[in-house]
DNA sequence: TCCATGTCATATCTTTTTTATATGAATCAT
DNA sequence: ATGATTCATATAAAAAAGATATGACATGGA
């Protein structure tokens, strides 16, 4: 059966006229008898009356009938979706972020932009580690992330950075350092403090950075505790376990019992944004999210 | 586009492996690669990413892939509901019955062992005149009708005899004829009284009768009001207006001020019920519903 | 780096299918 | 009865699908 059947079909129904069908669908009328024939003797049912007037439909061609009508229907429909697709008006895409960078506006601002211009489009977000989303790009499980490292490469990943923010020093809030908050803190000034960091593993670029910082400056850091995420980290400062770094945006969500500090520091201690994406992306819809991504957060590289 | 173009395309995306799907469809690979490439350039969608080790959905064609999967499983579902509908197992019927058969319990037993034989059938039930209903049938309206009239031939249908009842005089609990109500009356005894008829032109069947049981007892009826209906004509007898004559099922259904007494008188004064349908039947459905309702009813003819 | 391999694309020929033309058979209306 | 209408059948022409042979291109291993 082939969908020149279906179609001739549905004409000769809606005309009960083989002849003035045939005129409809500018062919002749013996082989749509044919055609006709041919669809009842593979279907093995009879599905018009020949009356000498025309044709009829018989219930088997009237219940056919209706279900035919919906399945061009149905047919049509999936074409222009599909070319809705692949003009990439209307799909889905996931996007990925760590734990750190949704408290940032300017990710909540690129996302807000994405379903503004792109409202057909169905977004899915999921929360993980920088690691595991850049591998999750590879595998095709994510179409980009944001992410706060540039350290891993993956094969077939490119990270394009989006803007960079200060880290701020988060200390209790009972603490001696958190007095006269306004002022920036020395990096010099936590030689012997206790530090708490995030774990390596999952998100090696601030961690690094940090490190790094410490070692320009000729010190070493006494890391008490590596906490799986940033989140935990504030809750271990908030009790007094030491201080932590954390980018300025962080402030805004966790404040209870710490207090932020900006940091004096050669080169400045800086929290980037970067976007992980696929080196060849194919998606029409991946393509202008990346794009919005990067209007909306000023990026300029 | 043809279905051929939706079948292969649904295998090739699930092998992802255009030489594969070849195999797996029993053609040789060129001529595939052909109709996909066909395809594509019909919808100007590209729906393949060609690979070096074979083919991969784009976006676009993902969305599609979906969608064809449906439709092909809808058009598969369709034609095995059509062949069910062509052996008589599923479809729809319209089903007509004048006002005073549902009363009598051997329709109610008709219809009740159709749905039992039948489930997948549904049945539409409709109430009217005689004469409306046989109308209906002629015009495709109603596939068969219940009616109590043999009397109107109309082109194309044709009406079985399904079993007679009496008719039972229809008094007024007050009336004088109510008392000793089990004994029969006869005509004779009702030659002043006033009568209550049934609107002769929806339902000239049992009017005829009772005006020709009149003739052949050598009395002229005094006929004082038509009503519409049985049902409304019993109401009229309850409010003191005259007596009727209505089949004996009625008496089950409306008993508030009303007697029944049977009659007596020669030949005796029956109310048949009929099955009307088309001469030329061609429903499987239709078919097996009359020879069910037959069988129920007990009719012999 | 080069070659063997695997995979899709292209070219050409064969076969099948669809369509057109001509005509027949059946039914209905005048 | 006859002419008109309509579907069916027969046969010829056109189009499309499929087969075979081969090319182009990328990949992975020696």
């Amino acid at each position: 059966m082939e969908l020149r059947h279906l179609r001739y079909f549905k004409v000769v129904a809606e005309e009960g006229h083989i002849t003035r069908a045939a005129e409809r669908l500018s062919i002749q009328q013996p082989p749509l008898s044919l055609q006709i024939k041919a669809l009842e003797t593979e279907l093995k049912v009879k599905l018009f009356h020949r009356r000498s007037r025309g044709v009829e439909l018989t219930d088997a061609g009237a219940a056919f009938y209706a279900d035919v009508c919906g399945l061009l229907a149905g047919l049509e429909e999936a074409v222009s979706k599909t070319k809705r697709v692949a003009r990439g008006e209307q799909g889905n895409i996931a996007i990925g972020f760590t734990s750190s960078v949704i408290f940032h506006a300017a990710t909540k601002k690129a996302i807000r932009s994405y379903r503004t211009a792109f409202p057909e489009i169905a977004l899915s977000l999921e929360e993980d580690g920088s690691t595991e989303l850049i591998n999750n790009i590879a595998h095709n499980k994510l179409d980009a992330a944001f992410v706060r490292s540039n350290t891993s490469y993956v094969e077939g990943v490119r990270i394009h950075q989006m803007l960079e923010e200060p880290m701020h020093l988060a200390v209790p809030a009972d603490h001696p350092l958190s007095i006269g908050s306004s002022k920036p803190i020395e990096l010099a000034a936590l030689s012997d403090q206790p530090l708490i960091l995030y774990r390596r593993s999952s998100g090696p670029g601030l961690y690094d950075r940090i490190i790094a910082a410490y070692a320009s400056a000729g010190l070493t850091p006494q890391i008490v505790q590596e906490a799986p995420r940033v989140g935990s980290a504030l809750n271990l400062v908030a009790a007094g376990l030491g201080v932590s770094f954390v980018p300025q945006s962080l402030g805004a969500a966790h404040s209870e019992g710490v207090v932020y500090r900006p940091v004096e520091c050669d080169p400045p201690l800086l929290a980037p944004i970067m976007l992980a994406c696929r080196k060849s992306e194919s998606s029409e819809a991946v393509k202008s999210f990346i794009r919005t991504a990067r209007t909306a957060m000023g990026s300029r590289s």
